[in-house]
DNA sequence: TCGATACTGGCAAAAAACTTCCATTTGTCA
DNA sequence: TGACAAATGGAAGTTTTTTGCCAGTATCGA
C-alpha cells in the first residue's frame, strides 16, 4: 500500500505511454475489478507460464489478493513477489498496490458475487440439487471429526511408511479414492501400485508383494467386489493390510493390521466421498511426513509439516 | 499489516498476560470480530474522547478500517495513528495490525462467524492434518453455493441429457472424478463412456464421437494434460462439450457449449475436491432427471425427481 | 545444436507503514 | 487556583512491505 486512499490515484497516463512493458501487451489499466476481470478472461491465452499462474490465482482468490500482502500473495500464488510486481504493470499498474486497490475496491462494495442468483433460483430443481450434495457432504466432514480413530489412522500411517512398496486396492465407488491416494502418493515420491484390474491382472500384480510391502484396501458397504478377496489373499501371504471402510463388518476389518472407518451421508442414493477423501489425503501426507523424518530426524520442524509445505507449491493439482 | 496471513494468528497469551495497558482497562484481545464488536457497545461509555471516537468510527466503518492503513483508518477518523494504537492495545491487541486483522477475517468470510471455534487440532499431527483437509474440504463446499452458475449448469445438464452417448474425460486428479462420474451415470442407466486412456485410444475412440453424441470434459489448473487436446478435438468435428473446470482461463472454456467453474481449497498443497464432486453429482441426477421426464412426461413428479428415488435404495454403493 | 530472446527467481535498496516515545495539552480533584 | 493524572499530538525509530535490478534458466527460432 502506498497511497492512503485508493481514490486519488496518481494521473499514470505517461506511465502507461512509455511503459515498455505495459505497451508490449498493450494492456491499458483496468480501471474497475469488473474491468480487470474482463481483460484477466479474455488476453490470458498468451501470458507465460508464472503470470498466467499469477492470472488465475487473482481469479480464483480476489478476496485473498485484497487483504494480503505482496508476500502472502505470492507466496499462495507459487510465485516471487516480483513477478506480481511484474504482473501487475504489464496490465498498466504501477506496481501490486496499484492493482490492488482495484480489489479493495472491489471487496469495500458489493464483495460477493452470485449470492443473491442463488436466492430467486433456490426453487428451481438444480439449486435443489446441488444443495443436496453439499448439504450431505458437509455432513459427512463434519462427522468424520468425531468418529475418527486417531490411533489406528496413526498405526495405518506407521505401516504404510514402513512399507517398500505401498500396493493400493479398491474397486467401483472405491477406485475413485484409489486413484487420488495413488497420485498423490505419486507426487510426493511415495512408490505405490494402484491395482485396477485392467486386463483382471490384480490377482497376479499382488501375488508380488512380499511382507515388506503393505496394502491399503477400500471397500464399503455391501462389500460385493473382489477388493476383500484380494486382501484376504495378501494377507494370507504376510502382507501388512491396512484399511479404509465404512463399518466394522467389513471383511476387510479381520485380516487388517489397522483400519479407519469413515461414515458418509447420502443425498438422494447416493454416499458423499468427501470424508473418506479428506482423511485419505491426511492419510498420505501423514505417510510422506514419517518418512521424511525417517531420512533426517531432526532436520524437520516437528510440528509443522516440514516436509508438506516445503517440496512445491502444489502438489496435486493439474487436471 | 505484520503477519502474512490474517488467520494463522500467532498465540498472544503472552502480551494479553503482561500488557499493562490491556490491563489498565480490563479488556483481553477479542478474538473474533463479533466478539470485538460486543466489547465495543457495552463498554464505549466509560472511553475518553478521542477513543470513544476511534470506537464509533470502528464501529461504523469496519469495511474501511481492514481494507486501509493505521494513516488511512486515523485520519477517515479524525485522529493521530498513535491513537489507534493506543487503542488498540487497549483492548489487549499487541498493535493496531493485530486489531485489524480482526477486521479482516471478519472481511474474508463475508460475516460468517466462526472458524477459531474449531479448537485449532487437539495437539497429535494426525489430528491437525485431518482437521485440515476437513476445513479445505468444508470450505470449498461453502464457497461453491456461491458462485455456482446455475444457468450454465442447466444448460450442462441439458446437453448431457440429450446425448446419445456421454463421453466423459479428465485426467490425473480430474480422473477420480471422471471415474465417479462415469460409475455413477452407469448405476443410473445412463450410456457413458469414460476414456481413461488406457493403451492410449483415447484419441480414436473419441473420433467416433459425433455431434449427437457430447462430451463432458473435466480440467484443473494447470490445465498441462491431454484433456484440452481431446477436448479441442471433438468440438472441432461438432461434438458438443461441456466442461467442469477451475478458472475462466481454462483452454476448455473457448470449446465448450457450457462450462462451470469450481474453486476449490487447498491444504498444505492439495487441493480438495469435495466441492466438484457435489456438483458433478448433483449435474449426474440432474441429467437422469431430464431424460427420466423426455420418456414419461407426465408421470413423474415434477418437483421431487421421482426417478432420483424410485430405482433403488442405494444408487452408487459397494466398494 | 547454437544463439538470441524472454522469463523467472532472489536480493538489496527504497518506500511505506507501524509503533514507541516524549512533550504538551486537557481534565480533575483538592 | 494549583497540582496531579490522564490523554493527546507529533515526530523519531523500527519493522515490514514493495520495487528495481541482475544473473541464471528456459524457450523459441534458425
Amino acid at each position: 500500500m502506498r497511497r492512503g486512499r485508493s481514490v486519488e490515484r496518481n494521473n499514470r497516463a505517461d506511465v502507461v505511454a512509455d511503459a515498455s512493458v505495459g505497451a508490449a501487451l498493450g494492456y491499458s489499466r483496468p480501471g474497475s475489478y469488473e474491468e480487470l476481470r474482463a481483460v484477466l478472461s479474455s488476453g490470458t491465452a498468451r501470458l507465460p507460464k508464472k503470470l498466467r499462474q499469477v492470472a488465475i490465482h487473482l481469479w480464483q482468490h480476489p478476496t485473498a489478493v485484497a487483504l494480503g500482502t505482496v508476500t502472502s500473495v505470492a507466496g499462495e500464488a507459487g510465485v516471487q513477489p516480483s513477478t506480481l510486481v511484474r504482473f501487475a504493470q504489464a496490465f498498466g499498474y504501477s506496481g501490486f498496490s496499484d492493482l490492488q486497490d482495484a480489489f479493495k475496491a472491489h471487496l469495500a462494495d458489493g464483495g460477493r458475487e452470485g449470492r443473491d442468483q442463488w436466492e430467486e433460483a433456490s426453487g428451481s430443481e438444480a439449486a435443489r440439487l446441488v444443495d443436496g450434495f453439499i448439504r450431505s457432504s458437509t455432513t459427512s466432514l463434519g462427522g468424520v471429526r468425531d468418529r475418527l480413530d486417531l490411533a489406528q489412522f496413526e498405526a495405518m500411517s506407521q505401516t504404510l511408511a514402513a512399507a517398500d512398496l505401498i500396493y493400493i486396492i479398491g474397486s467401483k465407488r472405491a477406485f475413485s479414492l484409489v486413484s487420488y491416494v495413488s497420485l498423490a502418493f505419486a507426487n510426493l515420491g511415495v512408490r505405490n501400485l494402484a491395482l485396477d484390474n485392467v486386463g483382471s491382472t490384480a490377482f497376479e500384480l499382488l501375488r508380488c508383494a512380499s511382507p515388506s510391502d503393505a496394502v491399503l484396501a477400500v471397500s464399503f458397504t455391501p462389500y460385493n467386489s473382489i477388493t476383500p478377496e484380494l486382501a484376504a489373499s495378501a494377507a494370507q501371504r504376510g502382507v501388512p493390510i491396512v484399511s479404509m471402510t465404512d463399518s466394522a463388518f467389513s471383511p476387510l476389518v479381520p485380516v487388517s493390521k489397522a483400519y479407519i472407518e469413515v461414515i458418509e451421508e447420502s443425498f438422494s442414493g447416493f454416499k458423499s466421498l468427501s470424508a473418506t477423501l479428506a482423511v485419505a489425503m491426511a492419510l498420505v501426507l501423514s505417510v510422506e511426513q514419517r518418512r521424511a523424518e525417517a531420512v533426517s530426524p531432526t532436520q524437520n520442524l516437528p510440528s509443522r509439516g516440514a516436509s508438506g509445505l516445503v517440496r512445491a507449491h502444489e502438489k496435486l493439482e493439474g487436471d
